[in-house]
Parts: structure tokens; C-alpha cells; sequence
DNA sequence: CAATAAATGGACGTTATGGATGTTTTAAGG
DNA sequence: CCTTAAAACATCCATAACGTCCATTTATTG
């Protein structure tokens, strides 16, 4: 665990009681919060005191960080380092609040979504997992957890410029994978780089998501395996659906931490994503080349 | 890009709601809206604050953008007869937008959270599924559209008071069941009426609940039963699951289509809610009266 | 209808807030 | 140790919020 710093910047007061650095510092030199100054002349708040007046002024507490749990360096609060340990510990604790302020304050610094993802959430939840497995960590947090981050998932996408224009991607999970944060995350990152994503769902049948191919025409579907409760008719069905996406120049993603080196070799795919991060790169290069050429036809021809 | 603040000037709410800056200080003054003050003597209002008090006075809001909002102030927007049909073909369309002022229209006119997921959003997703089942809607569109709405009912959440006291409810549903909207409009109605309502989340294995209630003594502990994987296991873990509640002095409240009369004969219970106007009273009652006497023990003695 | 009461919203001089600026201090990493 | 980027400093100032007063509008009541 790290140093429980117990002087705060002003900033970082300022930040969590939601006023303006302004202020804050001119409160201090009123003498409402006392301060400690450093040998070169700036303002250290005891966090006791920082406490004592949000008390004794009913102040709204915006950002809970400094209360109790991690009193956080800010300069550590936007670097992406230590953030997953943070998160993780915030999500069992059902801290709703600081893990929100987590992930808000790396997406306002302007880390990239699918960075904070791959980095923070992601490892977050392996850490959750790894203490599930070592029975430091029940199921019921496990899922209370995912609640949680889902509607911090939600609430950063409500952020996001709805796509108006854009290609078009459909995602899913499979018909009884009902692991849903690894898909909606997906969706976040697809519309941050200008895809119109639109997920339809988790525990969607392969025949279903044909449907939803023949009716958009996307350009691309991407695919989060989590759990795959039949492998044989897993490979079978995606088999299918990968051929119903080529007869609509869809390209086909997929990802997950079910898909084993061995089961993606009887795959047919456009791409595997172990990350956010790949996810991103492969979008952005599929929107940079407007058109690729079908399979089949080596000379696509203009009357199609 | 801006993150939404939750503190808003009088000005602002003054604009938000249409009326003058002098008036609505006068109605802060009057003790009508809660503040809070910054070391300056500004009056900051929460926007829960400020919903709280357009709900409660059935005030018109002209710019529900300040207030996080996306709503049309149509008049005829806040009668809840018709808007089922309009949500649930806005839902079929993909029309996020639309459903969400469908939503928050009614809200912010002050109808009952409970209402509006029982004759609303229960009635559009009804009707989905009968479009389904004659084939007139695909699966696809119908987890599309628990997509929208589970994203409409976490925004309505982020927009509730956070219950710091209260009696603790949890909420889950059974292992194997994965339909969350239910559950989470529970939350939701619990929140509102004042309880500290808390999701667990899907598919949680009785076991796991049962130490979730050790864990937190809660007050209540609500199940939604929407699929029942196998029917002997699901009564007999119930029942284990009742067992462990009634020690902690918890009331188990049940709802959900899967629980048909067969079935709940065979369960033991403190009540069952066929709406979430049903659980809300159930709540009220539950809350008005702080003690139930234990089931089995006539005098409780102390040294337990 | 008129008289009265109550609520609204504009105007005011005064004070608080918070953003911008250019300079100095801090702390992390070589 | 030195270098360097980020953060805090003091200061300034436009904007917004404060409290108060008062004219106007809107209900209530005789």
C-alpha cells in the first residue's frame, strides 16, 4: 500500500469539494482552513482540515478520494499507474463514488478509452478474479462489482457524441455468454474513434445476429467470447454467421478470454482483439480503407 | 469534454425551470430546496435537489439540459396513457433518444418511478415479446432493446438522491437468470422511497446471497425470478436461502413471471410482488414499522 | 367589484467566484 | 547532483451571486 499522505494541495482540495482552485486558496489566506507552507512558500492542507471544513460548512464532498480510502497524489491520479489497484480495492469496498472519480479523472486527463479500459478495468477485474479464486473475494462482490462498473460504462458513453454518421458495427456475445462489460466497452471504443457501433445485446443466437447482419449491413460485428457453453456448435454456428458476413462485406471481430490459440484456428474471422487497444487500431484501419475487397471475387465489379 | 457537475447555481435552475433568479432564491430561503453554501455564502443546489423539487411541484422544466435531462417539455408527454405503444416502438426502432424522453418526460412530471416501470416500460417489453413470439421481432430486437432501456434506467438511478441512511435492501437474481431489468427497476423504486438499495447483481448462486445477508444484515432482501433453471433445486435453495434470512431478521421479497401459484406454494416467504407497485407499498410498510418479531423464536433472548 | 394579501421578478450596489496570466517551486528521473 | 515537466504561486478582472428594496402581477376575500 502507499504513503497515506496526509498534506493535500490545494488542487486537490479544491477538486474534491468541487470549487475552483481560486477560491479554495483564498479561503485558505482568509484563514477559514488553516494551512502548513512549504520552505518555498505553498499551501499544504492537513487532510483533517480539509474534513473539518466540509463538515462545518456542509460542503458537498464532489470526489471522496481524499475521504479516508486513498488519498491520492494528483500527479498519480491522471497517470494510469496504480490506477487498477485503486479501482479494484474501490469496487469491492462498493465505493461507488471513488471508483467513478477513477475512471472520470483518467478520461478527462484525456487518457484514451480504450487505454483506461485495457489497463484499469480490465486488470481491476482480473485482480477481483484472482482473489475469487482464492476465495478472498466472494461471487456476490464479483457481480456487485460488474454492476458497478457497467454504470460507470454507461455513464461515460452518455458523454460520448452520439454517432450520427459514421460506419456501422454491431456487437454481441453469444447465446449464453452473458459477460457483458468486455462488449460494452467495445461499443465505448468503437464510437470514440468514430464508428457508429451500435451493441445489440448479450446472448444473442448466431441465427439472430444473421438476421441483424442481413437487415444493417455493417461493416463490421464484433464478437466478446467469454464463455462458450458448447464448443462444437459454437465453431459450427460462428462458422455459419462468418459466411452470412461475407456475403455482406462485413467484417467479422472477435475477442475474449475464451477463445483459446486452439479453438481460433477452426475459426474464420477478419480479426482477434486480445485488447481494447487492438480493437481500436483494427477499426480505425478498416475506416481509413473504405472498401475491402470480397473474399471471392478478386475483381469486384462496379454492378454489384 | 464536460463531465456533468452536480452542483448548480440558482441561476442555473432558475433557467432550467423558467422562473426568475429572484424566485427561486426566495423558495431556497423559504427552506422548499435544500442547499448548500459555499464558505462565501453562495447557494449551490444538487441536481437531485432541483428534480426532487420539479417532481414534487409538478413545475414545467424549460431547458431539462441544465439538469442533465433529455426531455421534450410537451404537455401532452406527461400522461402516461399511450406512451407504452410510443416506447415500445421507439425501443424496436433503436430510437434511444426517444425512449429516454418518453422516460424522463414522465419523470420529471412526477409520476412514481413505480408507475412508470409497471405501466410503461413492463408494458413495452411485453409487448416486444409478443411481437416475438409471432415472429414480427427478432431476438436481436429484443436485446437491443433491454440494452436502451437498462441504459435509461441507470441514468434515472444517477439521478436519485444517493441513499446514505436508510434500511439496507439487497437485490439479485438467481443463478442462471440473466434478465436485469427487473432487479434494477427494484433498486430504483427502493431508492426512491428512501430505502439503501442495493443491487447484487445477476445470476448470483443462493449460497453467495445467503453470505451476502451475513455480511450485511440487510432488512430486505428482494429476488427477481424471471427463468427458473431447474425448478427442485431453485425451491430447495430458496427455502436454505429463507432459512439463513430469517436469522438475520431479513424479509425475503420474490417477484417475477417465472413464479407461477405452483410454484410459490411450495415457498417460504415474507412477500410476493407482482408489480413494482406492490414492492414499493411492501417497502413503505416494512419501514413504517422498524421490528418484525423473529418467526420461530417467541422471546429473542438476548444472549444470542 | 374593490380591497387586501401573497407571490413574482427586476434593479441596485456589494461581494464572491473562477479563469487567465506569467513567474516560481516542487518532485520525478536521470 | 542536475534537468525538466507539472503544479502552485500571486495577481488581475470579468462574470455571477449576494442581500435588499420595490413595482408589478396574481390570487383571495369581504
Amino acid at each position: 500500500m502507499r504513503v497515506m499522505q496526509h498534506l493535500l494541495s490545494p488542487k486537490q482540495v479544491a477538486n474534491a469539494i468541487g470549487v475552483s482552485e481560486s477560491s479554495l486558496k483564498r479561503w485558505c489566506d482568509q484563514g477559514l482552513l488553516t494551512t502548513v507552507k512549504t520552505a518555498g512558500g505553498h499551501r499544504r492542507i492537513p487532510v483533517q482540515e480539509a474534513l473539518r471544513f466540509v463538515r462545518e460548512h456542509n460542503h458537498a464532498v464532489v470526489e471522496p478520494r481524499i475521504l479516508g480510502m486513498s488519498a491520492t497524489d494528483d500527479r498519480k491520479a491522471r497517470r494510469i499507474e496504480g490506477c487498477a489497484e485503486r479501482l479494484a480495492t474501490a469496487l469491492l469496498g462498493n465505493n461507488e463514488q471513488a471508483c467513478q472519480a477513477i475512471v472520470f479523472d483518467l478520461f478527462l486527463a484525456g487518457q484514451p478509452v480504450s487505454q483506461i479500459f485495457d489497463e484499469v478495468i480490465a486488470v481491476a477485474f482480473r485482480t477481483i478474479g484472482e482473489k475469487w479464486e482464492c476465495h478472498e473475494a466472494d461471487i456476490y462482490e464479483e457481480r456487485c462489482s460488474c454492476q458497478i462498473a457497467l454504470r460507470i460504462l454507461h455513464e461515460l458513453r452518455s458523454k460520448q457524441t452520439p454517432p450520427d454518421s459514421g460506419l456501422v458495427a454491431l456487437g454481441a456475445t453469444i447465446e449464453g455468454d452473458q459477460y457483458s462489460l468486455p462488449v460494452t466497452m467495445s461499443e465505448i471504443v468503437l464510437r470514440a474513434v468514430g464508428w457508429n457501433a451500435r451493441l445489440l445485446g448479450s446472448s444473442i443466437p448466431f441465427d439472430s445476429m444473421a438476421n441483424a447482419i442481413q437487415q444493417h449491413e455493417p461493416r463490421m460485428l464484433w464478437l466478446s467470447v467469454s464463455y462458450i457453453p458448447d464448443e462444437s456448435s459454437f465453431i459450427a454456428g460462428f462458422n455459419r454467421l462468418s459466411e452470412a458476413a461475407s456475403k455482406t462485406n462485413t467484417a467479422v471481430v472477435v475477442g475474449g478470454r475464451a477463445l483459446t490459440t486452439e479453438i481460433r484456428t477452426r475459426l474464420r474471422y477478419s480479426a482477434f482483439c486480445d485488447t481494447m487497444r487492438h480493437l481500436e487500431e483494427f477499426a480505425k484501419t478498416l475506416s481509413r480503407q473504405p472498401e475491402i475487397a470480397p473474399k471471392k471475387t478478386r475483381k469486384p465489379r462496379k454492378n454489384a
